[in-house]
Formats: C-alpha cells, sequence, structure tokens
DNA sequence: CGTAGGTTTGAGGTTGGTCAACAGGTGTGG
DNA sequence: CCACACCTGTTGACCAACCTCAAACCTACG
C-alpha cells in the first residue's frame, strides 16, 4: 500500500471509540451504514443457534477490518463481539462506495482482506473436519502466532490472548471441559505455557508439525498485488 | 448486472473446455494466471491432509466462479477436483486487471461474489462446529437446494447430485460409514429420498427447521449492489 | 464371469459431551 | 473484617456420538 493510499483511508476512517469487554461492535442481522477497523484489542464474529450453543467463525486482531464484507453484503449474516476493551474507528459505506469508484489499486487491496478472511475460513474448515482436536488447538495457537507477530504483538515467544477457555472451545467447535482437558495435554508435553492469558510458545517446531501448520495461507509474503 | 457488464465479461471469458468427472480443475498449490468460471457441472474445493484425509471446503455449482479467489492470492491454497464432467471455461488475470482498473461496478459484483464464497464458508464453520451431523447434513441439503434453484436447476423438488456418499462424507468432516447412517434417518423420517444421485425433498418445512436453514447468507434477494 | 466402485450393515473401541463437584480469585454488601 | 456470590479453571464419572475394521451386497462394465 502506497503513502498516498494511506492516506486516502486515514481519510475516511473516523469516530475511534471505545468498546467495553463483552461488548457488541456488530449486532448480527444489522445493516450497517459503515465498516468497522479494529485499532486495538481483540474481537470475534460469531453466530448463536436456537439452542444457545455459540460457534466463532473469525477471530480479529488490531489492524483488521471486521465487517469490511457487510459493505458488500449489506445485511450482517452474524454479530461481532468484543473480547476484550476494544478501540475501533468506522469508514462510512459512502466512503468507501467513493474509494472503489476511483482508485482501482486500492479497491484491490481492500478486497484483497476480504479474500485473506475466506482463506483463513477455509484454513478452519478443514481443521474442524480432518483434525484432532488437539491438533486443530495447535493450529489455532500457530495462527494466532502468526497474525500477531506481523502487528508486532509476539514477544519471547509470548502473546497476550484475552480469551476465556469458554471462548476458546467456541472457536473450536468444543465442550468446554473437552478443551480444558486437550489443553493440558499440550502443557503436559512442554509444547506451550498457557496461564493467565499468556500464552508462550516453548516448542514451534513440534507444535507446527502437530498442527501441520503452513502459514502460506495467511498471504504474509510480499508480493505485487 | 447490466447487459453492457455481460458483454465485457463475456469478452473475457474464453477457452470453453471439458473437464472429465475426477479431473484436476486446479492443483493445489499452483500459481494460475487466469480463473476458472463453471459453466456446467460441479466442482469441489479440497484440501488432503498429510494421513490422506481429505476435506472438501467449497462445492460449486454451474454459474460459479470456482478460483476467482487466486486472482488477488495468486497461489491457490487448495486444488478444485470436477465432481462430475465440468464444462469450464477461464478469465486470464491480465483481463480480469483490465476490468478492475476501469469498470468498477463490475469489479464490486466480482468481490461480491467473493464475499459471498466467504459467506457460505462461516455457515459450514458454524454448522461443523455446533450442529448435530443429521442437522448438518440436512442444511446441506437445503443449502444445495437453494443454490441450484438459482440456476433452474431444480425439477420437481429434486436435484440431481453427482456426488458418491464419500465424497459427501468429506463435505461434513465425518466418516463415509457414518454419514450413511445419519443419511439414513433422514431417509426413515420422510423428509428425504436420495436415490441413484437424484435427491428429492419430501418435507421441506421439517428438513429446514432441522437445519435452521435461514437461505440469507446466501444473498439471494435482489437489491442494488 | 470376474472385477471394481459404490452402498449398507454390524461389532467394538475411541473421542468428546454432559453432569457434577471443587478450587482459587475477585467483588460486594453486611 | 467476614460471608457470600460469582466467574474461571480443573478434575472425575459416565454416557452418547462417531470412528475403524470388516464383511456383504449391488450394479455397471470389461
Amino acid at each position: 500500500m502506497s503513502s498516498s493510499e494511506i492516506g486516502i483511508l486515514q481519510r475516511i476512517i473516523k469516530n475511534d471509540r471505545l468498546v467495553p469487554k463483552g461488548g457488541d461492535i456488530v449486532v448480527e442481522g444489522s445493516r450497517p451504514a459503515e465498516s468497522t477497523l479494529l485499532l486495538d484489542g481483540f474481537a470475534a464474529r460469531y453466530r448463536v443457534l436456537e439452542d444457545g450453543k455459540r460457534q466463532i467463525t473469525a477471530l480479529h486482531v488490531p489492524g483488521d477490518f471486521v465487517d469490511l464484507h457487510a459493505f458488500l453484503l449489506k445485511t450482517m449474516d452474524h454479530g461481532v463481539l468484543a473480547l476484550s476493551e476494544c478501540k475501533i474507528a468506522t469508514a462510512a459505506h459512502r466512503d468507501l462506495g467513493g474509494v472503489t469508484a476511483t482508485n482501482a489499486h486500492l479497491t484491490r487491496l481492500l478486497w484483497l482482506s476480504t479474500v485473506i478472511d475466506g482463506a483463513i475460513h477455509r484454513e478452519w474448515i478443514v481443521a474442524m473436519g480432518r483434525r484432532s482436536k488437539r491438533s486443530h488447538l495447535a493450529h489455532l495457537i500457530c495462527e494466532l502466532f502468526s497474525r500477531l507477530s506481523i502487528v508486532g504483538m509476539v514477544e519471547e515467544n509470548t502473546i497476550r490472548l484475552p480469551l476465556s477457555q469458554a471462548e476458546v472451545a467456541d472457536v473450536l467447535g468444543l465442550s468446554l471441559v473437552h478443551l480444558n482437558k486437550t489443553l493440558q495435554t499440550l502443557r503436559a508435553d512442554g509444547l506451550i505455557r498457557w496461564v493467565d492469558h499468556q500464552i508462550t510458545v516453548l516448542d514451534w517446531g513440534e507444535l507446527s508439525q502437530i498442527a501441520e501448520f503452513d502459514p502460506a495461507y495467511l498471504c504474509l509474503n510480499r508480493e505485487a498485488r
């Protein structure tokens, strides 16, 4: 992204505000007139079913547009929740429409960001369908480390993840009890330390092996788009 | 999509050809220079893991762009397989680049199609994580009926689905044996008939109830984009 | 007529869910 | 200050869902 493109985005992104932990950033079924950029904190997209079960379909870290797809989809097919206190800002769909009408390259980059979202979704589908829960959990940890390292939030192999185990279980589609037991096995094998919302990876080689983790899908490599 | 936009697309979509059932349409890890439109037949995106397990991450019906995301992602993070004999055509990324540089509205529509892909992925994640297998299977059937009805491929509550049960199992992340048993329960309850690749829905109300199916995510409603 | 691919069924074992209890930390009101 | 509720994490017991292995069956096709 060129500096002039960054300038264009900065001009249309407005209304910084804080959302408290647990607060709704976007509510399911709404038709927002703007899209939300997450400046700080963690957020999740989620759906809740009739019987009260909840599934988290995406996690967002600082720098992510949490609902750029709503610019095209119009109606939110899921909610977005603040997993920690979140600093957010918004870009009006009217302004995004202006950008897409006049700046083809910037449009491609915005499009790209929604396409990467899709790639992450596919990776999650594979993990949910065909990996063991242990592998799936390892994969999630690897993904979070990779994504957080881009924004400089990994220090000494450690990240801060403000999710309760119940929330992680809703990411993996697992019961809270079983998530806890799976987590114990990774701890017992000396692969990770996970205490008080701090996760430290002790053996990246082994962990990424268990997860069969290949970060290619996150598109971290630089190339012309 | 206006008729002039359709004309633009028609000019860049070339090279009709047939891919035999079971053939690769796009191979994992490749860097295609064009994107593929499925004109006729069924295709699947899939990944296979080290232990040989396969997960299908998306199904495609006639009219779908099967790998438009590769225009932006560059590298295919999964393969695309012909589930039946498929008639396909391709649009060179060079030409798509030309369209996106000059036609903002058409670009939005292409973008929209990748965003709908993402919405379907999320729906699958929810189904895999928090629905029973019976409900998940019912949901898949409902989705296929909805998508195929758009392209006029539902007749008398019946669709033709050229997938083996092993392939359906790879969609749901289920073993072949258990898929078969789950399928039996839907048959036994008089909800569907599924014989020789013909699926007939006998009780849409009950089936969509079990699936908690809400087609909103498919964006079937007409509105300005 | 034999083979291959797909479907169906049964048996037995593993994974993961539900229920229940307990521990530690925190905040609140008496 | 203590008693209490509440939230999160942890553990055990038991049960249901689902997997694997195995075999039988059916059809299409050489």
